[in-house]
DNA sequence: TGTAATTCCTACCAATTTGGTAGTATAATT
DNA sequence: AATTATACTACCAAATTGGTAGGAATTACA
């Protein structure tokens, strides 16, 4: 049931640009690795993921950076996890239709669709707005 | 925010122990592994495991296997996940205090704590009780 | 009393995921 | 031209996952 560093730290940096959304400036991964104590590498490669969605606006250069492309409450907390950790479904028989092939017959298959529901209805109830 | 097979196994093999109660005979690992076709050696070890809690009442040889050593409603799903698993919370700020020294100035940790209770209060109310 | 069945226990292992690091290319500002 | 920052590729060590192999101990039954 793990959240992993992709998506604590994921989280973090979208948290930190919201903070500066009203501000309309860049941010740089270096400010937000320094108030993070996270490496600066590793949120380099966190960003890769996380620009490949349309989250977000990118200037390289001195005082370049990322900031927000919507407002905070654009943001759903769920949706930023599932890019960031790739899947965050409970198991796969809840989302992959294939995987289980007699899962109407399965004892276990509505305690995993039930959770995952809870955890995915909760996760998509809050945005950045909440956080900051 | 996945659930492994060692949490899943672990739940197929307690709910069929469950289905017996009423009958209370000892059902081996081998009927378990052949009817939900999983491997009997990767059951053995999951055994390991689910034999150090106070579960179950084992007997060797012939007509040997496991029985709940309770009535299903005493074991609750989180208690058998959190055994098998280990540990499922979602991050370990939310359970082990040292491990962020700050986490009362720190922006996420609500999301965490609440998400936390949302999975560990689901899944404590219910038991085997529930899915036999 | 011997044999088959079953749990119990210790090793071992390949594939994947996690949590990074290193180096370089590209773009913007001064 | 120099500096600063993102963009991209490659690599790597440690832990976890999902097992397998082999044998020892114990019990039931013929």
């Amino acid at each position: 049931m793990r959240i992993s560093t992709k998506g604590r730290y994921t989280l973090v940096i979208m948290l930190d640009l919201a903070k500066e959304y009203k501000n309309n400036c860049y941010v740089s991964l270096k400010e937000i690795a320094l108030k993070e104590n996270i490496s600066l590498k590793y949120l380099e490669k966190l960003m890769l993921t996380l620009n490949k969605s349309d989250y977000l606006i990118s200037l390289r250069g001195e005082h370049g950076g990322y900031k927000l492309k919507y407002e905070p409450s654009h943001y759903k907390i769920g949706d930023i996890l599932k890019l960031a950790e790739g899947n965050i479904d409970v198991t796969d028989c809840v989302s992959k239709d294939h995987i289980c092939p007699n899962k109407h017959n399965c004892d276990t298959f509505p305690l995993w669709k039930e959770l995952n529901d809870l955890i995915n209805d909760y996760l998509d109830s809050k945005t950045l707005e909440d956080y900051i």
